[in-house]
DNA sequence: CCTACACCGTGAAGTCACTTCACGATAGCA
DNA sequence: TGCTATCGTGAAGTGACTTCACGGTGTAGG
């Protein structure tokens, strides 16, 4: 095959991956009554604390008025809280609940699990030659798209 | 790092990546006047040529419901048409016109042009171990996932 | 002090991708 | 000649997004 058509096919995979992937997440969100967004927002607020929703949509690169929407789901399903800013009066801190502290971990064990499925099958040294890879054409892709914002993965 | 941290490592840079190359993906067809969900379609297309739209929601595993708003939209935009299925007298093929083929070409070439700015600083050797590992997971994430349709990517 | 101006979150309205349910038209089989 | 399965679509609804407009608030500058 011709380095052309290794590309391609490279690409390919990373599509497909792409398409699973996300199907796999949706469905198994859906089970525990979440969506992929909300859950991305709350996985957002695990890394970084009780959060300011403007700063919530910068993080996630999506508009403020969305970021209202996605907590008042959240906030319906009890997983977080409003809570007012101790100095600005103007912002809100979306807080997780002791129930979106629970479910946060289970999603975190979720996580792992499905990473033993899917990788546990590769050696070390493939495992690192995968994530090695990945890192490269990640780094080639942020130079691509213009200005991505800090992406927090979800499991 | 122990294993179980380097499988979950690989997990993350595989979900940014989905991240990202879905945004890069969207901004890019968008600039066509495109969507992510019509350009799959019109992308199986090519792969299948006319085709039923009872096929075709088979074929990207959505509803036949979902694929006559998505066929209607490229219809509108003049790059398929709805054709008499010659036999049943229920069933339309759908069918790109030269404006929907002329754009497959383009989006073929930017895919193309897409893989060798993320493969192209690989080494042969590390593109094909990358294929390789993205080959075993994609068997173990399609033994997982109940039984996705068969996916065909879109640049 | 107080007047601009920038910023926070949200109502209103709209787009797109998706779903299920119901229904008319047709195909195909006993 | 009916029974039944199938093709496509109207109706209605959900979720994730967007932009635009607006009220409440922080923060300078004069």
């Amino acid at each position: 095959m011709t380095d052309d058509g290794s590309r391609v096919t490279a690409l390919d995979r990373v599509l497909e991956l792409t398409v699973l992937l996300g199907r796999d997440m949706a469905t198994s969100l859906a089970a525990s009554g979440l969506t992929v967004a909300r859950t991305t927002l709350l996985w957002q607020l695990r890394a970084t604390g009780p959060t300011t929703q403007r700063a919530l949509a910068d993080a996630l690169g999506v508009s403020a008025r969305n970021v209202t929407g996605l907590v008042d789901g959240l906030v319906a399903a009890g997983l977080v809280s409003r809570e007012q800013h101790p100095a600005d009066r103007r912002a809100t801190l979306v807080t997780p609940t002791a129930r979106g502290e629970e479910l946060l971990d289970e999603l975190g064990r979720g996580q792992a699990e499905l990473a033993g499925q899917l990788f546990g099958g590769l050696s070390g040294e493939r495992l690192e030659g995968l994530v090695s890879a990945l890192d490269d054409v990640l780094e080639r892709l942020r130079a691509l798209v213009p200005h991505g914002a800090a992406v927090e993965e979800a499991p």
